[in-house]
DNA sequence: CAAAAAATCATGGAAAAAGGGGATAAAATT
DNA sequence: AATTTTATCCCCTTTTTCCATGATTTTTTG
C-alpha cells in the first residue's frame, strides 16, 4: 500500500516542489496540503497520513509546536520537520517535540523519499547537513525558560529597564532583577548585549 | 517572443516549485537554474535570460549582493526577488541593488506571472505582501553604519565592554563610548539590548 | 502529599552604560 | 580649497546592570 503524504507549509513554490518530485514516485500518495496549523489540524480529523512533511517556520503557531499537538494527538503519524536552516536549535526542538526527522529545503528527490521511508520504519532520519550540523556543535542544547523568564526577556530586548519591566508586569523590580540574572546564567551570557544575540540566534525572540 | 527565466536559488524544493508552476505556461520559457552566485554569474557569460528570479538568501554571497553585481554587468537583465520574508529591510536593499520586484514565496502561480510580464515591461512589481509591509512601516530605512561602527557593534553584541573594545581595537574607552552612543542613536534605540536586537532583525549582524 | 521548580522579594556594593556636554585631527566628498 | 564625515579623545553625573547571598511563597510534578 502506498504511504500516505500531507504536507504542511506556508510556501506555495514549496508545496509545488514537493508534489513535483513526490508526484510520479511508486508507493507515495500525495493527500493533500496546508499552509497552517489550524487547517492541517482541521485535516486530520478527517484523514490520516502517514507521513506529515511540517516546515518548522509557519504563520501564528510555529511547526514545531504544532507537531507536539499532532504527535498527542496522532501518535501514530510519523512527521518529518522541513526547514530552509539547519540550526541546532531548530532540529533538536523539533526532535524533541515527537518528530521522526528532518529534512532540509535544499535536499534532493533521493533524500526525501529515503527521508519518507525511514521514518515509515520508526527510524529515524536527518538529511546529511543536519546530521553534520548536530554533530559539530555540542552544545545543541537550548536554554529552556520558563514562562516568565521569556516574558522579561521580550521586554529586555525591546529595551526596558528592570524597574520598566516591574511597572510593566506589576512585580518588584528586583524580581526581575533575579529573571535576568537566571536569563544571563542559562544563556551562559556576559551581559544583555550577548543575551539578545543569542536569544535572536536561537529564535527566541 | 517567450521570456527567458532563470532561477538562482539554494533550494531544490523551491526550484522544483517554480518550474512546476510556469512549465505549462505559453510565452515563458524556463532557461537553467543555479544554486548559488558564483553558478549564476557563470551561466550569465554564456546566456542572456530576460528575467532572473534571484533568492536573498543564498549561501556565500547574498543575492542582495549577487543583485548589484549582475546588474552592473548585465544592466539589461530584469531580477525579482523572491524570498520567504517580507521584511522591509530585504525589499528595500533588493530593490536598491537594481531589483525591478520583489515576490514571496507564498505567491501564487497568478503573481508570480504577473510579476513577471510587469517587469518586463520595465515596471516594478512587489507581491500584495511585500507592498503592504513596505507601507506599513514608513521607517523602511536602515541605519547607513561606517566601518568602525559595524565592528564596534558586532563586539558590543558578543557581549564586551567598552573596556574590552578598547583593549581589542586598541582605541581609548571613550572612544568606543562614543561609537557606541552614536549607534544608539542611528538605531533611535533606547540601550544596547535594544540595539542589539535591531540590528540582528536587520540583519546587520 | 512531598519534593522540586518557579516566582516572588530583599540588601549592599562594584562595574558598566547612558546622557550631557565638548574638542581635535584625519579622511572623504563636493 | 572648502565642507562634511569619520575617528579619535576627554570630563562629569545619573541610571542601570551585574554580582553575591539569602529567603519566602506559590505552583508544578513525581
Amino acid at each position: 500500500m502506498a504511504i500516505k503524504i500531507f504536507i504542511v507549509d506556508d510556501h506555495y513554490m514549496v508545496i509545488e516542489g514537493i508534489r513535483s518530485l513526490l508526484q510520479n514516485e511508486k508507493g507515495i500518495e500525495w493527500t493533500g496540503h496546508a499552509t497552517n496549523a489550524d487547517s492541517c489540524l482541521a485535516f486530520l480529523q478527517q484523514h490520516q497520513p502517514d507521513v506529515i512533511l511540517m516546515d518548522i517556520n509557519l504563520p501564528g503557531k510555529s511547526g514545531i509546536d504544532l507537531c507536539k499537538e499532532v504527535k498527542e494527538k496522532y501518535p501514530s503519524v510519523f512527521i518529518i520537520g522541513l526547514s530552509t536552516f539547519n540550526q541546532q536549535s531548530f532540529i533538536h526542538r523539533m526532535m524533541d517535540n515527537g518528530a521522526s526527522g528532518y529534512v532540509l529545503k535544499n535536499a534532493s528527490q533521493e533524500e526525501l523519499i529515503e527521508g519518507i521511508e525511514t521514518v515509515m520504519k520508526g527510524k529515524t532520519y536527518l538529511s546529511i547537513e543536519a546530521a553534520q550540523s548536530l554533530q559539530k556543535n555540542t552544545d545543541g542544547s537550548i536554554p529552556v525558560l520558563t514562562r516568565r523568564e521569556k516574558e522579561v526577556l521580550e521586554l529586555i530586548a525591546e529595551g526596558m529597564t528592570n524597574n520598566e519591566i516591574a511597572g510593566k508586569l506589576f512585580i518588584s523590580s528586583t524580581t526581575v532583577d533575579t529573571h535576568r540574572k537566571n536569563l544571563l546564567a542559562k544563556f551562559d551570557a556576559k551581559n544583555t548585549a550577548s543575551l539578545v544575540k543569542m536569544a535572536m540566534q536561537l529564535q527566541l525572540l
